[in-house]
RNA sequence: GGCGGGGUAGCCAAGUGGUAAGGCACGGCUCUGCAAAAGCUGCAUCGUCGGUUCGAUUCCGACCCUCGCCUCCA
């Protein structure tokens, strides 16, 4: 069965095909960061979403090349840069290294490029000076560049493919910024803005004056030096669909007269506690305030995949203890298997991938996965109970698990190492309790539970877990 | 105003023209000296009103509510 996504383009969903003729090597390009300040578990989800598109296609086979962008040049971040007083690259560096560990924690796979926009100037000069070439852009008096849409569709080219537009109901112009308005029309987006008084030191010399670029040029820059003028998927926030993502198609159409992107698919965006995220409703999670709470990047990651990528998704606090919960139940089921399966060898449990992976390719349906997954957690723990499974059973159910983890990416809790004393003082109280001292034995167990760990008494005997 | 998503049990969330996955929470049971942990198990008629149909939560229409985009935004 093949992989079937929606695709805004088309608004459908569709058989996913790569542009390779042999149907092997994906392009991927995921819209990044911009690094202005520490991001917030809305953001996150869009990311963790990208990388189960892309551990999603590798576990089909394919040969992904991911490229996301880090954006290190913007109107917030000069700002910010002037009032700290510090240089663009310090600043920016600091809060890309930050998203860096934040998606290291969220356990996604580091993407194979992570080009900076200012690391790319030239590009997009490069790519600026075609549009000029071929009529579509235009140097405003002050030195700014503009993309004319109408030009751009005088030439045949489609304005609106990811977004139906009604240029004549658009409320359009009714947020532009005042330094703004020496565009043609309205429509019209900054390709190259020209330096002003407040960019500081933040500019670059270019044939139409000094400045810096505009936001959308970047991925058009970026994403076509490597991945090509064409590639497959294009991925990101759906609030980025329009404008940015449409302004990349005409920028990246209107210089090279090739088909930009096959595919494009966007996320849907958080709520968190029933409300838009906002910092005076005390609703705004960084990630770093997540886990400063006590939770984890397996948990956070866990709760921002339990829904469809497209259906808006209620993020809460209550919904991570229930991840927690929720994530015990596997990892307790795959402690169980790995002490019943032992060294044995078995390839893996065919029944529960197919299901598994069924449902992902019905356009990622991650929640009928979980129900795979869960299905099949119940019936081996019922097997379990009865003593009923054999270690190659056990064997071929952790080499399924080891791949349906290599899409979901939620891992194993490692086994936590019981210190040698705590040991001794398990050891004391299995002591008194078959001495019938219980009084004893259940002091020690509140001991222990004040050291952070909990007894389970089990058929076979007492284990220590940390709590 | 234009365009596009949603409304399924206390909460999160799949799905289907023939009476509804999964997770959390909750109740019951097993295990236990008691607990805890763990396991098993129980728990909904699908926003409202009409229509089509032998039959609709699923199709059509209207309405209500809600979220997003309309040049800061994952």
């Amino acid at each position: 069965m093949a992989a079937r996504f929606f695709n805004t383009l088309s608004r459908s969903v569709q058989e996913f095909a790569p542009l390779d003729p042999a149907g092997k090597s994906v392009g991927m390009y995921c819209c990044g960061p911009t690094v202005h300040d520490f991001a917030h578990i809305g953001n996150f989800r869009t990311f963790v979403f990208a990388d189960l598109v892309r551990r999603f296609l590798e576990f089909r086979g394919f040969a992904v090349t991911h490229v996301m962008n880090i954006t290190d040049v913007e109107d917030k971040i000069i700002r910010r840069v002037r009032e700290a007083g510090t240089t663009l690259r310090e600043f920016t560096g600091k809060y890309e290294a930050a998203f860096l560990d934040d998606v290291r924690a969220l356990n996604c796979l580091p993407p194979h490029q992570t080009p900076r926009a200012t690391e790319y100037i030239a590009e997009m000069v490069d790519l600026i000076g075609q549009l000029i070439e071929r009529g579509i852009a235009y140097r405003a008096p002050e030195g700014s560049v503009y993309f004319s849409i109408e030009k751009y569709r005088g030439c045949g080219c489609k304005y609106g493919q990811l977004v139906k537009l009604n240029f004549d109901e658009m409320r359009v112009g009714e947020r532009v910024a005042s330094d703004e308005y020496e565009k043609e029309s309205l429509a019209d987006f900054a390709l190259w803005k020209a330096r002003v008084p407040d960019d500081g030191d933040v500019f670059w010399p270019s044939p139409w004056g000094e400045g810096r670029p505009g936001w959308h040029i970047e991925c058009s820059a970026m994403s076509m030096k490597l991945l090509g003028p064409s590639f497959d998927l294009h991925l990101g926030g759906e609030d980025l669909a329009f404008p940015h993502h449409e302004d990349e198609i005409a920028q990246s159409e209107g210089a090279t007269g090739q088909p930009f992107v096959k595919h494009w698919m966007h996320g849907a965006h958080l709520l968190v506690e029933g409300k838009k995220m906002s910092k005076s409703l005390g609703n705004f999670f960084t990630l770093r305030d997540l886990l400063a709470k006590g939770f984890t990047g397996r948990e956070i990651r866990y709760l921002l995949l339990t829904a469809h990528y497209r259906d808006s998704f209620n993020f809460t606090i209550d919904g991570l203890t229930g991840a927690r919960t929720a994530l015990a139940r596997i990892d307790e089921c795959l402690a169980k298997l790995r002490e019943l399966a032992g060294a044995t060898v078995a390839g893996s449990d065919a029944a529960v991938l197919h299901k598994f992976a069924g449902a992902l390719d019905d356009d990622l349906n991650i929640s009928a996965a979980w129900a795979a997954v869960f299905d099949w957690v119940r019936d081996l723990n019922r097997a379990l109970a009865a003593n009923e499974l054999q270690p190659a059973a056990a064997a071929a159910a952790l080499g399924a698990w080891q791949r349906m983890d290599a899409v979901v990416g939620i891992g194993g809790k490692s086994e936590a190492e019981v210190p040698v004393e705590l040991l001794a003082l398990l050891d004391e109280r299995n002591a008194a309790r078959k001495a019938k001292d219980f009084k004893r034995g259940d002091t020690i167990r509140d001991e222990l539970k004040s050291k952070g760990w909990a007894i389970e008494d089990t058929a076979k005997g007492a284990k220590l877990k940390k709590l």
